[in-house]
DNA sequence: GTATGATTTAAACGTATGTTTTAATTCTGT
DNA sequence: ACAGAATTAAAACATACGTTTAAATCATAC
């Protein structure tokens, strides 16, 4: 190719615009503007904004999900041969700790991270069903086997706790630099790790409260 | 007024469709076509489509805020009476249950939670700043008093933990009706009164955990 | 080296947007 | 009833958007 790879500056070019101002907010002149290809080179090689923002939100979300379905199956296949049910913690750890690992892998992915958080919050049509469709099987098996974990909690309560997890997670992708509501006076940035462990004292507390 | 009040109908009209498709996927004309009034109108009483988002988001947000602080000052003025520091549930209640609560007062206050919850996850420049301003000192306040409730939690990690029980209600008040990334079987939906409750159950054993 | 297919380019298309203008209309105070 | 201010109305404005077109350029295989 004459270029380098369009495509690819294409989509990291959008996975950045998208993520900072939203999808609506994004032109295809100011993508290709900023990835130095021509203004038709996205109905070339993608045929329409909205596939590309599928693209977008596609490359990343299929390994991430591949690796965080690998993490749970390896999970509940070592604890089925302990004879035990697993902790729902280490549960709660296969999902939440590759979303925000990613942060460490570079500017692009931390693109991705704060798109992946907005695309939860923004109006459904767009991108919520690509969403969900490449997400639904991924949950259906974390509830499962947080069910496994948590027996004595109802599935409408378990629902609904996951939902706040959820919640709470797409909220730390997104504002994951200044969000500053509460001006804190020491507001020293914890490390990848530290955030990590700090929300799953959280967010493993609040799932297994017994009320 | 020829007709009765221009201007409460364009307030109406933009919440709703901003609630409903987001601030940019939102025109002006769909806007003042949805409230029968003319296009011009917007420009004549609020001067531009931004300033127009600004009115909608305070005029339900001041009232609120006033009454989360009036019911926190509350509390706490009722704790030092009886010299003891107010229970972390408690807290969490003044801020959290007049915020669900706006969803039974009808289907105008309802899109007033969804675009509240939605504004928290758009991109800043446009309404973050707005909204900040005006929550600003209530988190101040909700920040102190939860570090008066709980004082054995480092700074960092009350400031976290709150964080995330902002990003968990955020989400909460944008899916308010189809949220199903997981399908459930029976997914009977709560009352507000549940709700409030199951997440209390959640947040305050989330905040609470010592570790 | 030239023909073929893939890609890039520049320009235009049709449409939709937020805003402004100017005139008509309605309300208000006397 | 009437003057003056406030509001509404219809139209136009300038601009930006996503998309398409048609020619130019490039890469590759014969």
């Amino acid at each position: 190719m004459s270029q380098p790879d369009t495509k690819q500056r294409i989509l990291n070019s959008a996975e950045h615009q998208f993520a900072t101002d939203g999808y609506h907010a994004t032109s295809l002149r100011s993508i290709t503007a900023a990835a130095a290809v021509n203004l038709a080179a996205v109905n070339y090689h993608f045929g329409s904004k909205e596939a590309l923002l599928e693209a977008v939100i596609i490359r990343r979300l299929d390994p991430l999900n591949k690796i965080r379905l690998g993490k749970l199956e390896a999970l509940l296949k070592k604890a089925e041969q302990v004879k035990e049910v697993p902790a729902s913690r280490d549960i709660l750890r296969t999902f939440i700790e590759p979303t925000l690992h990613l942060r460490q892998q570079g500017s692009d992915t931390e693109d991705f991270v704060a798109l992946t958080g907005r695309i939860l919050a923004e109006p459904r049509g767009v991108a919520m069903s690509i969403f969900i469709h490449h997400m639904e099987p991924l949950m259906i098996r974390l509830f499962q086997a947080l069910s496994l974990s948590l027996p004595e909690l109802s599935h409408q309560t378990l629902f609904w706790r996951l939902h706040f997890v959820i919640g709470s997670l797409s909220h730390i992708m997104r504002c994951h630099e200044r969000h500053s509501i509460v001006p804190e006076d020491i507001s020293i940035d914890p490390s990848v790790d530290e955030l990590v462990e700090m929300f799953l004292d959280f967010a493993t507390a609040g799932m297994e409260e017994t009320k």
